[in-house]
DNA sequence: TTGTAGGCGTTATCAA
DNA sequence: TTGATAACGCCTACAA
């Protein structure tokens, strides 16, 4: 494969000029572009961009770091990172993590190793600490509420969100509530986990264990929810469920087993994805495309200017209100 | 940040010692191994992969070109494609192409530039010549019926499944059978639409544009779909749908408008995803993970060993009978 | 077992 | 406008 010196070469002239032409630069003579030009067609020549990474300092990448690469919530920030990300000229390199710490360590090796330039955090397990660890490496985005630590974020207001839910679920007469939640760690997990405790605080109701269903991720595992629903001796009326996903597997299962929606449960939900209108289940709509955009504008700035404009951002959740509440 | 000469420096030996320690090779006394790794330690040093993949002329990258990052289709290639990557110690670079020629081009020329090794091409819209430019410049893996040509190719055997999938409702007694796709160009698609056709005639029906129904993708096309089929003057008695998320969206949406699902309208689709389990949709299970993974140890065994097993593989759907049928 | 030196392919600085 | 040449940071013969 041909090399910018042969270039040279071939169109007798320097590598210098060779790449001032490549790279679209001022004060080369015409006849001498016109030369370089015939020498690439000539060679069938392509810059090794490895090369460009070394001698630049920067690789034009962004990572992303998730942990299911094959689950709506997070296809839904990625599909936002990637729609910005092209649009600046940038690749997203993927890193699926199953929320390993050892795989969230290794993107943000990969952050130091200088192979990409800054690092979208969309769920991590790791500790603070360890980030802390990195932060100078390279922009580091977390999307969720980093409450005044010393990183950029993006993040949806989940306990806002969570509250009000279970302020309308209890303006409609619920006061047994129970809730399905994908995993009990994490800072999203925990400030919805937050909201609810504390919006049962305000009805002096007390929160009991076996309403509370974890590892909820999949439509699949609504059928579970249902079973276990089912089987209870005291039922809540009413479930948060913080996915559309589990929310559509309890209506669809629940509806298989006979169980009226909202009449003998209801089901509140979130994201509000094209299956939750086509079941008619009241969510609340979570920007997350937008996230990712913001997220990956974050990096971008960050990366170009040097300067933060906003450290961190919020972002709201909106009612949809349709009727399985 | 400092490199490899700073470390030789304080430890005391030279550069390529310092290379020995760092990738684990032998012949290092290990009293100079353990001055390295204190240099190491106490410089906070980590490689600039950038020249590794130089020196190298390797990057260990696997470009994934795909239309759409957020459909459950590409989701679970890339969710396989991921997991093995991930054995390996690859890492995976998206490229969302929105079927623009624009994107794909800029993914084969990354190629070239050695961004990435290979390349997996879960679906184009390139014609082939623009392919074969490429080849020489690392593996390039479609997942599509290459049909001898000389590239290399993991797929799903769609015809076959098609013509299966045609034959299943006219030994239920269908005989005015329309069909839903994502879309109609595409070798794929192709290979669909022939068994569709080659069915009808074999039952001496002839198709009928208003039963071929394109662009369906998303859930939310079955309510699309649901409304023309409604406004029909003369209505199909089956539907062949290529998605279960778009199965998904007409058996919803058609109940909501009262139509029987199977004695109105049959609806076989394709995928066997969860949702199509929730619904009791008969589909046909197609090994999506399975096909990335594969893809990717081909990609992997040109890549390390330099020697293809098979060019070409084929991968066959499996018939999961449920009730919309 | 260790070190020297050349190579990987660009970019960027500086002098002309 | 142009060209030399020194980075960029690591790998790897080859020699010792």
């Amino acid at each position: 494969m041909a090399n910018i010196r042969e270039i040279a070469k071939v169109a007798g002239v320097s590598v210098a000029t060779v790449s001032r032409v490549l790279n679209g630069y001022p004060y080369v003579k015409e006849e001498k572009r016109k030369a370089v030009w015939e020498a690439v067609e000539k060679l069938n020549y392509t810059k090794n961009i490895n090369a460009v990474h070394l001698a630049k300092g920067k690789t034009s990448i962004v990572g992303v770091v998730l942990p299911y690469v094959n689950h709506p919530y997070f296809g839904a920030i990625v599909e936002g990172i990637s729609r910005e990300a092209l649009r600046y000229g940038y690749h997203l390199l993927l890193f699926q993590t199953n929320y390993e710490v050892q795989k969230e360590l290794e993107a943000l090796e990969m952050l130091r190793m200088k192979q990409v330039d800054g690092l979208i955090i969309c769920s991590r397990i790791v500790s603070w600490d360890v980030i802390d660890v990195y932060k100078d490496d390279g922009p580091i985005v977390l999307c969720e509420d980093v409450k005044g630590r010393d990183v950029l974020s993006v993040y949806i207001n989940h306990y806002e969100a969570f509250l009000f839910a279970m302020k309308y679920l209890m303006n409609k007469g619920h006061r047994k509530i129970g809730y399905c939640i994908g995993r009990t760690t994490g800072t999203n997990s925990k400030a919805r986990e937050a909201a609810y405790y504390d919006a049962l605080r305000n009805i002096h109701e007390s929160p009991r264990k076996e309403w509370i269903f974890d590892h909820c991720l999949y439509i699949e595992d609504g059928k579970r929810v249902v079973n276990e629903w089912l089987a209870l001796p005291e039922k809540p009326t009413a479930l948060l469920v913080s996915s559309d996903q589990v929310a559509a597997g309890i209506v669809l299962w629940g509806r298989r087993e006979g169980i009226n929606i909202p009449e003998d449960l209801a089901v509140f939900s979130f994201d509000n994805h094209p299956i939750a209108e086509a079941l008619e289940i009241t969510t609340m709509d979570l920007p997350l495309s937008l996230m990712g955009t913001k997220a990956f504008r974050m990096i971008y700035q960050c990366l170009e200017t040097g300067k933060i404009a906003k450290k961190s951002e919020k972002l709201d959740a909106r009612l949809i209100e349709r009727s399985s509440v």
